[in-house]
RNA sequence: GGGCCUGUAGCUCAGGUGGUUAGAGCGCGUGCCUGAUAAGCACGAGGUCGGCAGUUCAAGUCUGCCCAGGCCCA
């Protein structure tokens, strides 16, 4: 028996269940073992939060092209990752313990503090791995590498030891969001979560000319705090500048960008470009002391060109205070010109009148002191958004210097562009787009945190002489002179983590203690270190290392080019020279390194097309889609109405349920409640509102708890999920995505296959229970000898393995499944549908059809496997015989066999398709249904040299059109009408400028006269220009219908239908008809597919009669053995037969 | 403000190297077929291919500028 599938959630179940009992992942990699290598790199994600559906795009694409390079004969390991360092798990850690910044984590404990990090990444490890489980993405969980383990950050150690000792490691300032209350660097995240709207000072400053005391530049701020703290100005080089009468000066000139001149009232005497002025220098609005020179110098207090200089607000001067912005750090590095930070990280002025003063409440006094001196232009005010801590919302946050250690990464650039060129992009033009622009403008790296959880970085500093060393491993350090300070019975993944790495002590040359520095390294680092670090390299793991480097594909969402895309690629590039390779035993790797193709994903967005985000809400869980059902928050909300759940009005369309209700239980088995979905004003994430009541009613508490929720109807699940974001559009391109799209593509695809297996299947069935077929045995007839169908459809499967083979080896997959949904619907609407009445009948064209949909589908079940694992896996279980594997899964690919592809054979099917369609629509015009048997329809074809080919399949489109008979039209005059133009392709090239005026000649002449000359061996155009003689591959000859024959045209040709019924056309129509009704009923009655019965049919003559003349082919379609004509057996119900009371009966027989 | 991407039917998307009836699915309307029924087929309505210029005999396709959206940076 062949089984039917079951509903897709189920049926995941069971595939998943039967994987698991098989080991058929296991298998998979043990049958590998020995082939050749792909190699494939887990981009870690982070488990502290919930995995959503950008996630679940991530994980298909990392699954099928394993699965696919599987079957093609490679070994691929998968080895999954955990990503566990880093500021956003801190940050969770923080809003557990209700604390905030350095010294309340200080004061809590860093121990604690540290273990509590570590709980905190696996706080969603199970979700994670279950949604890893349904959505089919097979990745080797149990081996896991893990950031935080010891042997992970000791392999980092190693790599930031090599950059150290090439001298790659510098110290410098780093500016950064920083909370001076808290002693604390902000995230991004962190700081886009405190902006808030406030009115802040913005003046106008004179800065006096050094050369000319009656010149002054202007420059605009709104932090006058960070005056103090200037070393330069900075003009735009393009820019004009205007000299001015200053108002305020007898005799003063002022400077200005002349875009800004009128703003301030200022009437521009002359104008210099940006250029001209730089290199002037001014006076220092104040002098607390001298300048902390960069490593280049510190050539201070004068004008410089600036990139960043814009002309949209203030004087087009911009005030450069280094220590107080990016921008004004980077032209300071740059220019060499020094640094001035007069404010200590407390935020308070540590020089000069102000000191002790915190920096913004210094401003007032700033200003008026300024006016004092002559020195202030303008006052004003501005409205404008400013971050503030979002823990403490009073606490503004600056833009703050801070002591950091670099990585020289711009000493790797062109190394790094060579490297860009040698990768795969897809799609391609990230690597000159994206990438590559940010390879071009490649900054120094900034290396260290100032914070706790992250890999210690690993620079020990002697605190009397300076030296610095750098171990590659806690052994390394364990080594050196009088090493101490090592913590004991503690984690041994936690002791090489802050605090306990930080007592680590010992003995520089020089006899003073060495100490470690106190930061940590950003962990893109960390991720960057993965292709190593992995497998604990070079501390362990050698051969395992060398067996994956580099990769052969990696895949993440496009906001990875800055992240992982560039911290692998940039390691690779510093670290792995062939001189290192060389040193270390690993073959020199090359360009590129690490990786070599790299899909570049889109984002998951909602309907509207915005991003998928937390906050906004405008998302649906993954885990409704896959089984329909996920836990949420409920709050009471007494606002609504019983029986309404109220949702975030984001996600409403995401849920897509329509006026459908959900359900609504506590446990997951407990009480349930039907509810109709409204919006409401629900603030946290993953929640919803519900009636105090309501939830009193499903068992939760009154005051709200984690309830389950459902959505109606069957989930589409794991496939139909994959196979959207495989098949609706390309995957670097953003995904709209909804259950109706998922769902569209499920019917379209997965639901249409699955009938086409339930239709086998039942037919099979039928055929084995008489013997007619066994597919584990021999194949009756060789497939060429086999129906005209058969061998289109083998034909068809081969071209569609062959291209899908060659887009796959591209990295195309929309390409791919492109090729697998045009099968699915040859298949399904063209061989199945044509081929219906060979499944009823019986002997070898039986037999022949059972055995190619058997080929067909088992083929197709492997072709599907990378995609749609689990339905190929249910097909396959299902059609393969006892000699087979068990799991398609552990099967090749379908290699295309080119010899069983019949090119004229597709061309023709799909010539018959476009006419058959022509043949309905020509019926549909003309009002006669299907049903209705016609005489004839004559055909005129565009090419007349295809008539044979029709004719070679004209049964096929006998039946489709239920006529009886094809005519060739011999004198296509008759029914058509020519038009002849130029092909525009082909004359074009030859005729260039006269292409339009022969277009217009030949437009004007008789196109039957022109079809003649053509047919005779070319045509002579007169034109303005001249004459010109077209070949007859040079014009295309179209037709058209004439009259009001019952006719429709395409480019193929043109049908028309005889319209003439005659009595005996009439009495097959009515038994057409009959015979339907009597199926009918044998369905209403649930007969088996092939019981026998007795028919009666009483009713009026006209249809007795027409019965009659047909009786075998009653009997035949209907499996009636005993006929009864004008009495009833059995209890008769009354039918409609084209307006005639017809009595049926039915008995089994 | 900069970079990259996207803009084609009501919606979601296809449309190598420029070539003259711009396609599909969904939705809508009409009709049909069906012993595959959680289906299927056909027909119809629906398009100034974001806008404006340019190159060309010929532009959805190439170039420039603009507009709108998305993402990443500032």
């Amino acid at each position: 028996m062949f089984g039917r599938l079951s509903s897709p959630a189920q049926l995941e179940e069971e595939v998943l269940a039967f994987w698991d009992t098989r080991r058929i992942f296991a298998r998979v990699l043990e049958q590998g073992a020995g082939r050749p290598p792909f190699v494939f790199y887990e981009g870690p994600p982070t488990a502290n939060g919930t995995p959503h559906n950008g996630h679940v795009l991530t994980r298909v694409m990392k699954d099928v092209f394993p699965r696919y390079k599987t079957m093609r004969g490679f070994h691929v390991d998968r080895k999954a990752g955990w990503d566990t360092h880093g500021l956003p798990v801190e940050v969770e850690v923080e809003k557990a313990l209700d604390i905030h910044g350095r010294e309340a984590i200080e004061a809590y404990g860093l121990e604690p503090f540290s273990r509590k990090c570590v709980d905190s990444v696996f706080v969603y490890v199970r979700e994670w791995e279950e949604l890893t489980r349904q959505i089919g993405f097979w990745v080797d969980l149990p081996k896991a590498y893990v950031t935080f383990h010891r042997s992970y950050v000791e392999s980092v150690w190693w790599a930031l030891s090599r950059l150290f000792e090439k001298g790659l490691l510098y110290q410098g300032h780093k500016v950064v969001w920083w909370w001076p209350q808290g002693g604390t660097t902000l995230s991004a995240g962190e700081v886009g979560m405190g902006y808030k709207e406030v009115d802040d000072p913005a003046i106008t400053v004179r800065f006096i000319d050094a050369e000319d005391a009656n010149t002054a530049f202007l420059a605009w701020t709104t932090t006058p705090w960070t005056l103090p703290s200037n070393v330069a100005l900075a003009v735009g080089e393009d820019v004009d500048y205007a000299l001015c009468d200053d108002p305020g000066r007898e005799g003063g000139t002022l400077i200005l960008a002349a875009a800004r001149a009128e703003s301030y009232g200022l009437v521009p005497r002359t104008t210099v470009k940006g250029a001209s002025l730089v290199g002037r220098r001014y006076v220092p609005l104040y002098d607390f002391g001298p300048v902390t020179p960069t490593p280049q110098g510190s050539g201070a207090f004068i004008v410089v060109a600036g990139q960043h200089v814009t002309t949209d607000t203030g004087a087009g001067i911009v005030h450069t205070a280094p220590a107080f912005g990016e921008d004004d750090m980077d032209v300071a590095r740059a220019q060499g010109l020094g640094i001035l930070q007069w404010i200590d990280p407390a935020g308070k002025f540590s020089e000069g009148p102000w000191k002790g003063r915190f920096c913004k409440e210094a401003d007032k006094d700033i200003i008026t002191e300024l006016k004092e001196r002559g020195l202030l232009f303008k006052r004003d005010q501005v409205r404008h958004q400013y971050p503030f801590c979002w823990r403490a919302d009073s606490d503004p946050l600056i833009q703050y210097a801070r002591p950091a250690w670099f990585i020289r990464t711009t000493a790797f650039k062109d190394t790094a562009l060579a490297n860009n060129q040698a990768v795969e992009w897809h799609p391609e033009h990230i690597k000159e787009g994206r990438f590559g622009d940010f390879l071009r403008n490649n900054v120094d790296w900034a290396l260290s945190r100032e914070r706790f959880w992250g890999t210690p970085l690993n620079i020990w500093t002697c605190e009397a002489c300076g030296k610095r060393e750098a171990p590659a491993s806690y052994a390394a350090m364990k080594a050196k002179p009088n090493a101490r300070g090592f913590a004991e019975g503690v984690d041994e993944h936690l002791a090489v983590h802050k605090p306990w790495i930080d007592t680590v002590a010992w003995d520089c040359t020089c006899g003073a203690p060495m100490k470690r520095v106190s930061e940590v390294i950003d962990c893109w680092f960390d991720s960057g270190c993965m292709p190593f670090a992995q497998w604990g390299w070079p501390h362990q793991g050698d051969a395992e290392f060398k067996a994956s480097y580099p990769a052969d594909f990696i895949s993440e969402a496009v906001d990875q080019t800055r992240g992982w895309f560039y911290s692998l690629l940039m390691i690779a590039t510093m670290l792995f020279d062939d001189d290192t390779c060389k040193e270390y035993g690993v073959a020199p790797v090359g360009l590129p390194r690490p990786y070599k193709h790299c899909i570049v994903l889109g984002h998951v967005c909602d309907m509207e097309g915005k991003k998928e985000s937390k906050s906004k809400g405008n998302y649906t869980s993954p885990n409704l889609v896959l089984r329909g059902k996920t836990r949420l928050d409920a709050f009471p909300d007494a606002n609504l109405a019983r029986g309404t759940v109220g949702l975030k009005a984001a996600q409403l369309p995401s849920l897509d349920v329509g006026d459908e209700p959900v359900t609504l239980s506590f446990t997951e088995d407990g009480v349930s409640l039907k509810t109709k979905v409204v919006v409401a004003d629900v603030k946290p994430k993953d929640a919803v509102h519900l009636h105090p009541d309501d939830l009193e009613a499903i068992g939760a508490p009154r005051d709200g708890g984690k309830i389950w929720f459902r959505t109606p109807g069957e989930p589409p699940g794991a496939d139909a999920f994959r196979w959207l974001f495989c098949a609706s559009n390309a995957p670097w391109s953003n995904t709209r995505l909804s259950i109706r799209a998922i769902r569209e593509g499920q019917r379209e695809f997965l639901i249409r296959l699955r009938n086409v297996y339930q239709f086998f299947a039942i037919y099979a069935d039928i055929a084995k229970g008489k013997g007619h077929f066994d597919p584990s045995g021999k194949a009756p007839r060789p497939a060429s000898q086999r129906h005209l169908l058969d061998r289109w459809i083998a034909s068809r499967l081969n071209q569609v393995v062959a291209n899908a083979t060659t887009s796959m080896d591209a990295y195309d997959l929309f390409g791919a499944t492109k090729e697998l949904s045009g099968f699915v619907d040859d298949l399904s609407n063209w061989y199945v549908r044509r081929s219906r009445e060979r499944f009823w009948g019986e002997g070898t064209d039986l037999e022949d059809a059972l055995w190619t949909l058997h080929e067909v589908l088992s083929t197709f079940a492997r072709l599907i496997a990378p995609f749609v694992p689990f339905t190929a896996e249910a097909l396959w279980r299902e059609l393969r015989t006892e000699a087979q594997p068990e799991s398609v899964h552990l099967v090749a690919w379908p290699d295309a066999d080119l010899s069983q592809v019949d090119a004229t054979l597709v061309r023709d099917m799909a010539l018959i398709r476009d006419l058959a369609s022509l043949g309905l629509a020509a019926r549909a015009t003309a009002k006669l249904k299907v049903r209705q048997p016609l005489h004839e329809a004559t055909l005129v074809l565009a090419d007349p040299s295809l008539q044979s080919a029709v004719e070679g399949l004209s049964s096929l489109l006998l039946d489709e059109l239920n006529v009886h008979r094809i005519d060739f039209a011999a004198d296509a005059a008759k029914y058509v009408q020519f038009a002849v133009k130029p092909d525009f392709k082909k004359l074009g090239k030859r005729l260039g400028k006269d292409m339009k005026a022969v277009a217009t000649a030949i437009g004007a002449m008789d196109p039957l006269a022109v079809k003649r000359a053509l047919d005779a061996g070319g045509v002579d155009v007169d034109y303005a220009g001249g004459t010109a003689r077209l070949a007859p591959d040079e014009v295309v000859v179209a037709i058209t219908p004439i009259g009001e024959w019952q006719a429709q045209a395409s480019t193929a040709g043109v049908l028309v239908i005889s319209t003439v019924l005659d009595d005996a056309l009439r009495a097959e129509g009515l038994v057409r008809e009959l015979v339907n009704r009597v199926q009918g009923l044998r369905k209403d009655l649930d007969l088996g597919y092939s019981q026998r019965i007795a028919l009666s049919v009483n009713g009026p003559a006209v249809v007795l009669d027409a019965v009659r003349a047909h009786q075998a082919l009653v009997a035949s379609e209907t499996l009636t053995t005993e006929l009864v004509l004008g009495a009833n057996i059995g209890e008769a119900k009354m039918v409609d037969v084209d307006g005639n009371e017809v009595f049926l009966g039915i008995e089994l027989r």
